[in-house]
RNA sequence: CGCGGGGUAGAGCAGCCUGGUAGCUCGUCGGGCUCAUAACCCGGAGGUCGUUGGUUCAAAUCCAGCCCCCGCAA
């Protein structure tokens, strides 16, 4: 190949930062500009904080936009003109597109998303996947059309989801495998090695985004539907209970078959705290209750007895 | 100045309001019981109560400052 492929990256969280400082780094990419979502405010004291994707942009000394929304700032729509790129490449940027946009580009849009498609398309597709019990998930490159992640196919990798597998680990080999698939993408589609297939409109499901109430373990559900609700959700936002008015956040379980009434301790021991579901128990081992650190469901269980006691 | 919880033995907590011998569960060490045990019984070690200063005859406890951790919200 003569030249690089010229290119502007659009995206926001963290996932997306290991696909930006390897295409920088590549040889055969050439990185113009980076889009992202504007500062916001943030964490404790809401402090105002750039996105890692901004972070990593500005220290490459990469020019960076961003706008509130891009379909609406026609100013940032020329300014990316200008670069003249031959590609757009969208992961996790969070915001809709517009034909406006997606007609910049030389060649096309092209977007990652983190699920087989045409299954869970949206907002959450990793977590999603997990809290349904699949056993299997994984990324595809497309070409970015103006529905919800509806594009043709071009690349297309599974990612085997083991049984006690959480979203920060599939997070991690999500953000791990993107940077090569999109350069592959890219590459392929420049030397027309790739042809982008459409979806099948059978399978599609949707990834919507998680309500607060379906993180809130309901105890009459089955061990297996928790188990998987909590390693979907793990530390982004975490299954939580409610506990003498605390939150306690559950963050490692296993499943297991004993009985008892709904919610209700049916045995501690040194592997943590056995809760009796709606159809077998769930083991806690590690959880985090409001206010305090990490730790493990033993040693919780042996501070609250206490207060119980005392009440 | 977004709202709030917390820092006490290796771990998790109580005690603080109403100052006066620092306690509980677990772990650990030693001993006992037992065919055996993660179960039970007996005993021991282990804490300058986050930090600095103030009030007081006396501060974990009251007051002020500082450091650190976390939940909500966004």
């Amino acid at each position: 190949m003569q030249n690089k492929i010229k290119v502007i990256f659009f995206g926001t969280p963290k996932i997306a930062l290991k696909s930006l400082e390897y295409l920088i780094k590549s040889d055969k990419i050439d990185v113009l500009a980076v889009v992202t979502q504007p500062d916001k405010p943030a964490g404790r004291g809401h402090k105002m904080t750039m996105s890692p994707i901004k972070e990593c942009a500005l220290t490459n000394n990469l020019p960076v936009f961003q706008p509130k929304s891009i379909r609406k700032e026609p100013g940032i729509q020329d300014e990316l003109r200008k670069f003249e790129p031959d590609f757009f490449v969208t992961f996790a940027f969070g915001q809709i597109l517009s034909q406006e946009v997606l007609d910049i580009p030389k060649y096309e849009t092209i977007n990652l998303h983190a699920s087989l498609l045409p299954k869970y398309r949206g907002a959450n597709p990793l977590q999603r996947a997990i809290i349904d019990g699949e056993k299997q998930t994984g990324i595809c490159t497309m070409i970015t059309e103006l529905g919800l992640d509806c594009g043709d196919v071009c690349l297309k990798e599974p990612i085997d989801i083991s049984d006690n597998l959480n979203c920060v680990q599939l997070f991690d080999i999500v953000a791990e495998k993107s940077p090569e698939m999109i350069e592959k993408t890219l590459i392929g589609l420049v030397e027309k090695t790739i042809t982008p297939e459409k979806q099948c409109e059978n399978g599609v499901c949707m990834a919507n985004k998680l309500t607060k109430e379906e993180c809130k373990i309901d105890w009459s559900k089955s061990a297996h539907e928790l188990h998987n609700l909590v390693r979907g959700i793990y530390q982004c936002p975490s299954a939580y209970f409610n506990f003498n008015d605390k939150i306690i956040k559950v963050l490692e379980t296993e499943v297991m078959g004993g009985k008892g009434s709904e919610g209700e301790f049916i045995n501690i021991s040194k592997e943590g705290v056995e809760v009796a579901c709606g159809d077998g128990s769930l083991l806690l081992k590690r959880v985090k209750p409001e206010g305090k650190g990490e730790m493990s469901a033993r040693d919780w269980y042996n501070g609250v007895k206490n207060v119980i006691k005392g009440n």
